[in-house]
RNA sequence: GGGUAGGUACCGAAGUGGCCAAACGGGGCGGACUGUAAAUCCGCUGGCUUACGCCUUCACAGGUUCGAAUCCUGUCCUGCCCA
């Protein structure tokens, strides 16, 4: 095992913040593996590149001999944390999250190591918890403190309402820290004082005190947002290689620089911008799915995009109906088959009228004219959709 | 519980009897230009329709009216002030 101050050297690099480094240092001198916390309400089933931050660091953790525990908020994600909500999170049924969990694991132990990982659902104690003590932990927060949140005050401030609820989140997310003696618990920027509550929890009930320990949060597709599945500009771990290979793709240059150092700990490397967006959506393609599959993106990008060459890509293939001869409903099917989309017929009409529908490189701009499509035909749908008639 | 202001399309927001499928802004989508980048310009953005037009929508349920997002009644939800 490395010494003490070398490990926190390397567990620094990306963070954000940590209260505080010298608590860290004293834990890491004592010498046995820390239990280093990460909460996660399986609200959705996929894992996104945002959220792989905090798995990466837990990774690190692990790799210099620390105890990852992954707490599954089963019971937490029912209220939905409200940090940095602007509006209450819609209820989950329990078997909804039950499933998410179990589909999130498994992205998950594509980063952790399960050798050193627990995993615990927060169920297990808040299921049974009686309302004295939750009148208890309540004791430990005040209205004011609340108040301050950023979230919650700028929900007050435009006139939102603020459920009661959603406010018993920290005093939950804390008092998981006390169940499972977290030495440490890694969260985004945005969780600061989520986990301050934990530290307090704690030394209510004697124990030693979490080190708190922030990632920045990492911009979504936008550049603007945090990435979030809501919001739609996220980038899951488990879409097929091409889709990822593509939606990495269409990054700014700026965010790149971002994502270079959030998800590959490096700085963005000299040469053309595209060359180096190819190498990151090449690399995080390699590691959530494999090298080949990463090859075999970027040849795909490469003859549709660069050499716009649609003929030679790999196009999902699409069987026309005999009854759907009418380019309209050829369109809508198509989305519906091949990528799941529903259209309506007004949404392709438009896309036909605006250029955006191709039959072998040739703009068909007329949705009346006849149709005559043959096996093998092309026809590109939009910018990034295309099929290959069956 | 009392008073009061509200609930409009993905979001914000105008509209207070017909000219409203509903201004405007944001977002999104498409085209041109590119590196599936950024910036810029143009177009589209409830459903069906080649089109005329038809249909469903302005919290929900009823009602008044030739005609309602707009008026009336009830219900649900939210803010603010008072308790």
């Amino acid at each position: 095992m490395q010494s003490p101050q070398a490990q926190l050297e390397i567990l620094k690099r990306g963070a954000a913040q940590i209260v505080s480094e010298a608590e860290l240092l004293a834990k890491l001198r004592s010498g046995r593996p820390l239990n280093v916390k990460l909460g996660v309400d399986p609200t959705a089933p996929d894992i996104h590149l945002g959220f792989t931050v905090a798995l990466t660091k837990l990774r690190q953790f692990q790799d210099l001999g620390h105890q990852a525990i992954l707490i599954i908020g089963d019971f937490t994600a029912m209220i939905g944390d409200p940090t940095g909500r602007s509006k209450t999170r819609p209820h989950l049924s329990h078997d909804q999250i039950m499933q998410n969990a179990a589909s999130f694991q498994q992205q998950a132990f594509k980063i952790l190591d399960p050798q050193r990982t627990r995993t615990v659902f927060n169920g297990e104690w808040f299921e049974i918890m009686p309302f004295e003590q939750v009148m208890r932990l309540n004791a430990r927060v005040t209205l004011q403190q609340m108040l301050q949140r950023e979230d919650f005050k700028a929900r007050v401030d435009r006139g939102e309402p603020v459920h009661l609820h959603e406010i018993q989140y920290p005093i939950m997310q804390g008092w998981d820290s006390v169940k499972v003696k977290a030495d440490v618990e890694i969260g985004g920027t945005d969780q600061l004082f989520n986990i301050l509550v934990g530290r307090d929890l704690q030394r209510e009930e004697g124990q030693e005190q979490q080190v708190v320990f922030l990632m920045p949060l990492l911009e979504g597709l936008d550049g603007v947002q945090k990435m979030s599945k809501s919001l739609g500009n996220y980038v899951g771990v488990s879409e097929p290689p091409v889709t990822m290979f593509g939606k990495l793709m269409s990054i700014s240059d700026t965010l790149m620089e971002r994502y270079y150092l959030l998800l590959l700990g490096e700085a963005l490397p000299a040469g053309h911008p595209m060359d180096a967006k190819k190498q990151l959506a090449f690399r995080l393609v390699e590691r959530y799915h494999s090298r080949e599959g990463a090859q075999a993106a970027l040849d795909d990008f490469n003859t549709r995009f660069s050499k716009r060459d649609l003929d030679k890509a790999e196009l999902p293939e699409f069987a026309v109906q005999s009854n759907a001869s009418d380019l309209l409903s050829v369109i809508v099917a198509g989305y519906g088959e091949c990528f799941q989309l529903k259209k309506s017929r007004g949404d392709a009409r438009r896309l036909v009228e605006q250029g955006s529908v191709q039959l072998n490189g040739e703009k068909l701009l007329d949705v009346k004219a006849s149709l005559e499509l043959k096996r093998g035909d092309v026809l590109r749908l939009d910018k990034t959709r295309a099929v290959r008639l069956a």
